[in-house]
DNA sequence: CTGTTAGCGCGTTCAT
DNA sequence: ATGAACGCGCTAACAG
């Protein structure tokens, strides 16, 4: 593989004269840089980038990690962040953590040997411990879609607790008094958040909080699976459900399904997290819709942005609106009362 | 940001000593050992991944130059990839071409700056260039889902081709004469292998093969839609349609869906790429199901076994085989037979 | 078991 | 407009 020198050597200059016809440095005459180009040619020459590296203290590469890539929301996000990185000359390291604390660790360690220029986290846990280490090594951090206690950098999120309470009030607004919800970990913010939004929205109009009602899981099928099943043991059984992700809510219609139960009609369902277009023919689900593309490219941006040294002083917290989809899935329970028993 | 000097000094030792602990090298002192250690706690030292590249020629990094990532199909082998490859202790570069060839050679470009020890490349386009290049670099690349002229790399894809037959085949079962397909661009080889497959069912009973009924469109959902208006104005008008991916086959399902017509009972749909059970509540769609997973982990895998050099030595074609899904969308058309004129 | 020397490929610094 | 010397941080090669 050739190096700089051997181009230098065969067009008959200093190796750094190779340097800056690469570099599109100034002050090179035409003719020189014609014989270094031509000899860069000739010999297939690729410059090293982890030279260029070592030797200038930047890599040009960023790191998103994540829980699972295979979930369409992060899919999304990771397709912002990607945009908005190549925009910028930058590659990207994927990382999926499974929300394991252990794994999250292990790969911001290896980001940081890696030196990468900067990361983009969305937290498995709560845990203020790694950020505080890369903060440490002074690698800026942007916090996606959760949030994290302290202020050791910037968050871009969506509001979670905002999205719950209009999801809730929806589903009071169609008559539901009996709401349980089926949210994620209990040490991830968006979980939680989503509880406060959807108990703020039953005490806005006195209603009860009932802890049965109350049901926290994992961001995953098996779970919203299993949530269901025990949701609807509850007495009074729940007219209505809010899934707190799209994996929980498509968990959740299956296990309804499964049990014979049509919705809207025995049971209304509302859930986080809209999946694309692209791939459900004939959506059902009402949704709060999390812009998860411009997440994944303004985080990326805000990250750029810090590292050209043109990003704000203080860290942010930027938060995006949710947009609250309604379709079938919420229908209204009122339709179940005979019409002339309407009030 | 301390370095290896650094801790040497504290240690009381030289910097190949330091060296020697991080790397678990044998005949080291326990003592030294300890000091050295104790040293590295003290400083927050992380070792430079970039300078040990360069020193050692690997970068432990591979590259994943795929189309989009958005797309559930390439999502999976993503994962695939990302979960073999951080098994051995190698990260992930993660890149999104859009079939564009102008992207993927400037992708390659970059990675083989960036010495990227390995690519995993899905071919936007036949073109052979581009893998000539990498190949001339050293670089081993293994070719996933797409056929590519020529034999420069190995390649892990399904068998595209008898899928096609399979779903075609069906179809006939199912009773229907006029099948249209739904592919991808001609300049891609499993859009060209569907068609093929198809063909191949359809001659085998000795049915014509009418050009109107073969529709060469993107891997979009916007194609599907547009192709399957389109093939609904041949004459005669096509009873069934042969999607050639996943969003083309949403595609074709929003369009009839549009023209008010019912699947499976005014026309059938069958298609490739069976979507993650994650995301379909209610599965309708008869698929040709890829193993996208361990595409991308076998993948990755043996691009792993060529870096160790326990790779095979020629070049391997592992073609996985399909599983054919039946569910509701390719219906019979019998059915709509009345029962007393049944055969 | 530990240290010295040197060099991976490039770009900054200073000189001409 | 071009070049020489040096060092980024690490480790292979060779001593001892």
């Amino acid at each position: 593989m050739p190096t700089v020198k051997d181009v230098a050597e065969l067009a008959g200059v200093a190796p750094i004269t190779v340097s800056r016809v690469i570099n599109n440095a100034e002050y090179i005459s035409h003719d020189t840089r014609q014989r270094v180009m031509a000899a860069i040619n000739q010999l297939g020459y690729v410059p090293n980038k982890v030279a260029r590296s070592l030797r200038s203290k930047q890599t040009s590469m960023l790191a998103l990690v994540l829980t699972d890539i295979t979930n369409p929301f992060f899919t999304t996000i990771a397709r912002g962040v990607e945009d908005a990185a190549n925009a910028a000359g930058f590659n990207l390291i994927l990382c999926n953590t499974d929300e394991s604390e252990a794994k999250q660790d292990n790969y911001l360690r290896i980001l940081l040997e890696r030196r990468v220029d900067g990361i983009l986290l969305v937290p498995a846990c709560s845990n203020l411990e790694p950020v505080r280490l890369i903060h440490k090594m002074d690698i800026p951090v942007v916090v996606l879609d959760r949030q994290l206690p302290g202020r050791l950098a910037d968050v871009v999120r969506c509001d979670s607790e905002g999205g719950a309470y209009q999801l809730t009030r929806l589903l009071i607004q169609n008559g539901h008094r009996q709401i349980a919800i089926l949210s994620g970990p209990l040490s991830v913010s968006t979980a939680e958040d989503r509880v406060k939004g959807y108990q703020r929205a039953l005490k806005e109009i006195g209603l009860e909080l009932l802890d049965e009602f109350v049901h926290y899981g994992e961001f995953t099928l098996e779970s919203g699976y299993q949530m269901t099943q025990q949701a609807l043991n509850a007495i009074p059984r729940p007219t209505a459900l809010l899934a707190g992700n799209n994996f929980i809510a498509i968990g959740a219609l299956k296990a309804l399904k499964d049990l014979h139960l049509s919705v809207p009609e025995d049971i209304a369902v509302v859930g986080f997290d809209d999946l694309p277009s692209t791939i459900v023919v004939d959506p059902i689900l009402t949704a709060a819709a999390q812009p998860a593309y411009e997440m994944g490219r303004l985080g990326a941006e805000l990250l750029l942005a810090r590292l050209a040294g043109t990003g704000p002083s203080d860290f942010q917290e930027i938060i995006l609106p949710i947009e609250i989809i309604v379709r079938q899935s919420s229908g209204s329970i009122l339709n179940k009362i005979p019409i002339n028993q309407r009030g």
